[in-house]
DNA sequence: CGCTTTATTGAGAGATATCAATACTTGTGG
DNA sequence: CCACAAGTATTGATATCTCTCAATAAAGCG
């Protein structure tokens, strides 16, 4: 990794113009107190496609910002399994998997050729008390993380696989038009193994979704180019009204058994 | 909610006996500054089965650290739908959901007659700077709780019925006999529509798994009463290597698709 | 003890996985 | 620039697992 070091001058600047600084860490900081970090506080790191930022078990150095690119997350387990937890695109933080015990707990692999904005952990440790807003910009990613989770955990468990793609393809859209992005016409920076991985369908499912999308007129897929013809039947795929329906039985077979304890407690 | 206003001196006693302090947020702070905190700093707080700590929506107003009993985190959706993501044990800390955006994300409900240790969110703001050590809590509790959340996410797409409660037993038994309690002789806090729900099942499926596990002669169970028989079956079942003769294709198959990458960067 | 709630068991339906064949893409060397 | 090979993606037929629906049994509570 080649470190880029910067005059504080040079790092307002940089971080003004940054397109993902409404979504860094640093973005609760005034642009005076940008101003003040000392010299090699960021750093600015090129990644081709398939490099690794990070491995599992590396200790945690830097946290990240990604700037350009897209990265996945994934949990490697002796054996050699992969899970794909997470792909990050610009703006979001990676690396605060190291939070816990110091050490990372997944593989950050640069999808395409990516750009992302490094703090050095030790430097951060420095300044953290006297930029109070730093710390927060870090629970907050932190908490956003946990809930983006369990937001997956509960798409996984309780959509089919072609309401997990309709339901993905929308919050990917959003999140790249949420960086200035074309919404409607974008390419996919992972293959079909990392989005079947991620989505816990087999790649031969997923496949077979993308041709459903396909057939209702929704999207044209090439590869992984993606092009929405229209979102209505997506929407109608991923309407919380509909997936209602669909688990009425569950949810009132829920009611009755829980009704007990909430009227006794409301 | 009562709020019982400590003196120093009985906060640092309170803390120094909890047999939940080895996990608590305090862990790295000195008995000296825990004896230094105002007065009314840690609340401890008594829950009735079926008590609501906080419901998604509330503020942030405290975080928490469960001193007995046990707590469920689940999302609630605006259909009703509910997904159980979280079972918290004594010296687990509740509540870091809501540090995201300030509000909380989930609902927190205990399971049986609980106890909690609260801080008062703003109380913990005007010292945290003081204390680095409570930072550095938060931090790692945020940090291990997204790490636990991801090895979740793993077990629920690449686990069977039977994986997923075989590896939830071992690993709740775990927990419980790291904060002092018999491993092998419990009562699981949770009915079954909870622990399906957690484990992405029906509860159907959860009973036929919990049945094979008794034909297997690895536990008895009655209702919620678990002992173990023998570890060794229970084992076997989430065994990595038996694991990953059964994925030994799918392995072989993402070794060819991104064997090209990763060949060309390592 | 009887009623309500919760848990188990069985039979059949449904969704996704698996296995297998084919098509498309990309990069390389002639 | 084409041809070929390796890698990646799609499609089809069948197997498997879990879900659904339905009935029964056990537990909790007044």
């Amino acid at each position: 990794m080649n470190r880029i070091p910067r005059s504080p001058s040079k790092q307002l600047e940089t971080c003004t113009h940054c397109a993902a600084r409404s979504k860094c860490l640093i973005v609760k900081l005034t642009q005076e107190n940008i101003g003040k970090f000392p010299a090699p506080f960021f750093h600015s790191t090129k990644l081709q496609e398939g490099q690794y930022l990070f491995r599992t078990g590396d200790p945690l150095s830097h946290i990240y910002t990604l700037k350009l690119g897209a990265i996945k997350s994934e949990m490697v387990f002796q054996d050699g399994i992969r899970q794909v937890t997470h792909f990050s695109l610009p703006g979001e933080p990676i690396g605060l998997d190291g939070m816990a015990n110091g050490h990372h707990q997944v593989d950050a692999i640069s999808l395409v050729d990516s750009q992302v904005c490094s703090i050095s952990f030790d430097s951060l440790k420095k300044v953290e008390l006297e930029f109070p807003a730093l710390l927060d910009g870090i629970k907050n990613s932190l908490g956003a993380l946990l809930n983006a989770s369990n937001i997956h955990i509960f798409n996984l468990i309780n959509l089919t696989a072609l309401e997990k793609l309709a339901d993905f393809l929308i919050d990917y859209s959003n999140r790249l038009s949420s960086v200035g992005f074309d919404r409607d016409n974008f390419i996919l920076p992972m293959n079909r193994v990392d989005l079947a991985s991620y989505l816990g369908i087999k790649i031969e499912t997923l496949s077979r979704s993308i041709t459903q999308l396909e057939k209702i007129n929704a999207i044209v897929i090439q590869n992984r180019r993606i092009k929405f013809l229209s979102r209505k039947p997506i929407f109608e795929i991923i309407d919380p009204n509909i997936l209602r329906e669909k688990h009425a039985l569950k949810k009132s077979e829920t009611t009755i058994y829980t009704s007990a304890l909430e009227k006794r407690n409301q």
